[in-house]
DNA sequence: TTACCTGCAAAGTCTTTGCACTCTT
DNA sequence: AAGAGTGCAAAGACTTTGCAGGTAA
């Protein structure tokens, strides 16, 4: 991987961190569009994959919405609310054995799980 | 539920019954296609959301991938490939306890989980 | 008759991508 | 220089929806 330095890399990576966890590519681009008008979208975009590619953010692809981007922190659950899409972390601790549970794999190669749980928040009940 | 018995209907179920787990709204759409050209998306996806409200049929939504649509069987997980986006059942018990393992729901009123374990499949391996 | 349902097409949400130009290295 | 990265806009994947006509009950 031969990657450059450049400004908008570190913006985004930046916005990552300040937003904490699970921030959507929308909310990254608008955090950085307030101080800085010139940054497109696809610019966003492509630097969070980037990103998380080489490990320096973790992608979270939430069933029924856009994905999320999490700064580097311990593995953790999330909850979306089923009427709003708000997500939020869920305290619980986090099934490290969990591929191990698997009868079957029917020959795939398990490199990891997604758990996300459905719910109504404060705000919409 | 003010609902009437239409054909598009019972093709729809009809489809998902025969596709068994996890079919997308498209793979129903092509199979409903193959027999009744008249049948348009919207209808199709019109259905599915109205039968999994009504609770005929389930949806499920994927991280990263299109919604799939199970006809009524035993609660199970998936897995999905990361390369090639195929979706195959998962055969490991299903954790009906999981919602009681969280320590502090935040509010939320817990409605469910969703279990989708990343991996690759044999063919992309 | 009523109001639920449909086909069609447009639009909406989220994300990727082709192109030509601009930077980092 | 070379080629990675960018802005822009178009397009792509998936889904919803407004509308006017159709149809179950």
């Amino acid at each position: 991987m031969n990657m450059r330095n450049t400004v908008q890399r570190a913006l985004v990576l930046e916005a990552v961190n300040e937003l904490r966890c699970h921030a959507t590519a929308d909310e990254v681009y608008h955090m950085i569009a307030q101080k800085h008008s010139g940054v497109s979208r696809g610019t966003v975009y492509r630097n969070l994959n980037l990103l998380s590619v080489i490990g320096a953010i973790r992608k979270l692809e939430m069933p029924g919405g856009a994905d999320r981007y999490d700064h580097l922190c311990h593995n953790h659950y999330h909850i979306r609310c089923e009427k709003c899409g708000r997500v939020s972390d869920v305290n619980m601790e986090f099934m490290t054995d969990l591929e191990n549970r698997v009868h079957d794999t029917l020959g795939f190669l398990l490199t990891g799980h997604e758990l996300v749980f459905k719910g109504i928040c404060p705000d919409c009940n």
